[in-house]
DNA sequence: AACCAGGACGTGA
DNA sequence: TCACGTCATGGT
């Protein structure tokens, strides 16, 4: 007889297993007291630090867009040797430069732009959105990248959905693939709904920290076990996990 | 050598 | 509303 999934009981596991991520990396603050060889902090809390912290993750939230993070390194670090790791600095490159900056990210004529018009944006707002909403309207803005900003840049508690937050719950058979919602925007407030409410009916959590925490650990377990052809073999939620299909 | 990666947007039905 | 297609590099 086993314990049946729960949100709670699967971060439980997970940071029962992992620890501490450490999310989001500043690289900028590699191998400085408190962060690893990559920028991660585990059990550092008082992220951003300033506003170069809370750029550098904007600016990671647009390259990391359907794109591995070693990708989004080599492009953070080009950008920071070419002292183009501000909005300033960003915004003193012409075109073809920003896209030789941020070429091994991939997608690099659309991200050029992003970046751009959310350098303006953050100039424009030197103390963050104003709102969710207006984040949004950002154009190369969708849910996951301004819950991305707003919970790590901006502290603010607006929990991150993936694709490897979807694949999870999935798997796992708290919700069923079939049931999800049909458009990208609906399941995305689905399960983000889903997991919060149960995440929030625990009296006493500090709801940022623990968002933090809960994404990483998603993302940490899905880059070892839960991949798109998944390796059970170790994860924490083994002997708990039906294995169910997930969409995509 | 396909497949996948810390998505978002445009298009035509 | 839905079902696609497009964007691009780099690791496995």
């Amino acid at each position: 007889m086993t314990i049946p999934l729960s949100v709670q009981l699967i971060f439980e596991l997970l940071f029962e297993h992992y620890g501490p991520r450490g999310w989001w990396p500043i690289l900028t603050r590699a191998d400085t007291p408190g962060f690893d060889s990559k920028g991660y902090h585990p059990g550092v809390y008082d992220i951003p630090r300033n506003r170069a912290d809370s750029w550098e993750i904007m600016a990671g939230s647009i390259l990391t867009q359907n794109t591995a993070w070693t990708n989004v390194e080599k492009a953070l670090l080009r950008l920071y040797e070419a002292r183009a790791l501000s909005p300033e600095g960003y915004l003193s490159f012409g075109p073809e430069s920003q896209i030789d900056l941020i070429r091994p990210a991939g997608y690099f004529n659309q991200k050029s732009v992003r970046i751009e018009r959310l350098a303006r944006y953050f100039l424009d707002h030197p103390q963050g959105p104003e709102s969710r909403e207006e984040l949004l309207c950002q154009k190369g803005v969708g849910p996951e990248t301004a819950d991305s900003i707003l919970l790590y840049a901006f502290g603010r508690p607006s929990f991150v959905v993936d694709l490897y937050t979807i694949r999870l719950i999935c798997r796992t058979g708290l919700l069923s693939a079939e049931k999800l919602p049909k458009t990208f925007s609906k399941r995305y407030e689905y399960v983000q709904y889903f997991v919060t409410s149960d995440i929030d009916s625990l009296p006493g959590l500090n709801l940022i920290q623990t968002y933090q925490e809960d994404h990483a650990l998603v993302v940490h377990n899905a880059k070892i076990h839960c991949a798109a052809k998944p390796k059970c073999g170790g994860c924490p939620l083994e002997r708990y996990c039906p294995k169910l299909p997930a969409p995509v």
